[in-house]
DNA sequence: CTATGTACGATTCGACAAGTCGTATATTAA
DNA sequence: TTAATATACGACTTGTCGAATCGTACATAG
């Protein structure tokens, strides 16, 4: 499962939104493409998506911009995942919402580890609020490199 | 991290390699790819590439075809998986081999969570071996529904 | 000496990610 | 009232990549 960027930018914004909730007032798109680096006219794009999905709402008009439309308790990385890049499997036989039939699956032995990889991810993106996931502590430069002195192979 | 047809391919081909190990004769282009529902044109590509790899040799001429070039213990489904697909972080700023780097790191909430996948991912491959691989069960239908009607998100 | 195989560069074809543009429309401060 | 500041939204561009196909050269067992 590749995050593509229109994902990840629309989950940067949303953390924005997160972190100014408390607060009431919409943020402008400009100011949001500004604090996380993002091409303002797609960012407008992605923003209007969110809105009809019912995440933000839009307050029209000179201060205006927009709002986290629900708790960030409701939304969760999983959905927003889903919604833009489509699925979290890694492939499509093991995919529910778009599966793909393989007529090897009855003989498949390495199908059971796609399901794995499927299992362990939808539980942890399914489980991440968007309120969970803010109060938790960014990463740290070593924690990147962690797992491939054990392994060896690395990413 | 998404699974390509190519590298889809290439593990059945692997697998059948395996399973045939013991035997010690090799298996034409043509029945890899009969067997496994890949178009031979194809199939020859991938061979190609595994062989360049060291994975597997060719025999050439009449009853000529692939042979295992190592033993199965000595090949991980990681390894493929690195060679066709590239990567297997599901983005680059948590990658090792095509690290990315993000100007948004240090404040970044979700990226944790990308690293956790990375980590779980990386984890269940690297020690997938062909030999492993090959002695497990094929998937069950029912278990691909499994975790779903738990999350009630699916996928 | 030919049937049956592999070797390998070149090429096609379509889909999709990423991003841009132009213009219409809404709201409010001055 | 109107200028300034917003969002709304369809159309368009551009590049990359997955997936696959072709043509032809070469190897060798029988
Ligand atoms: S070969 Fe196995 S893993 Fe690949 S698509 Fe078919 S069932 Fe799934
Ligand atoms: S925004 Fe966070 S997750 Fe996305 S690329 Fe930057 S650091 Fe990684």
């Amino acid at each position: 499962m590749k995050i593509s960027k229109k994902t990840d930018y629309a989950l940067r914004a949303l953390f924005t939104l997160v972190q100014q909730y408390s607060q009431g007032r919409p943020i402008s798109i400009g100011q949001l493409a500004r604090r996380n680096d993002v091409p303002k006219r797609f960012l407008e794009r992605i923003m209007l998506e969110m809105k009809v999905k019912g995440w933000v709402t839009s307050v029209m008009g000179k201060q205006g911009g927009y709002v986290l439309a629900k708790s960030p308790e409701e939304i969760t990385v999983g959905q927003v995942i889903r919604h833009f890049d489509g699925v979290l499997s890694p492939i499509g036989c093991v995919s529910v919402h778009q599966y793909e039939r393989c007529n090897q699956e009855v003989a498949c032995r390495f199908r059971r580890l796609f399901l794995e990889v499927r299992n362990h991810t939808t539980g942890l993106m399914d489980a991440a609020t968007l309120a969970r996931v803010n109060d938790g502590k960014p990463v740290q430069p070593e924690e990147v490199y962690s797992m491939d002195l054990i392994g060896g192979a690395g990413i």
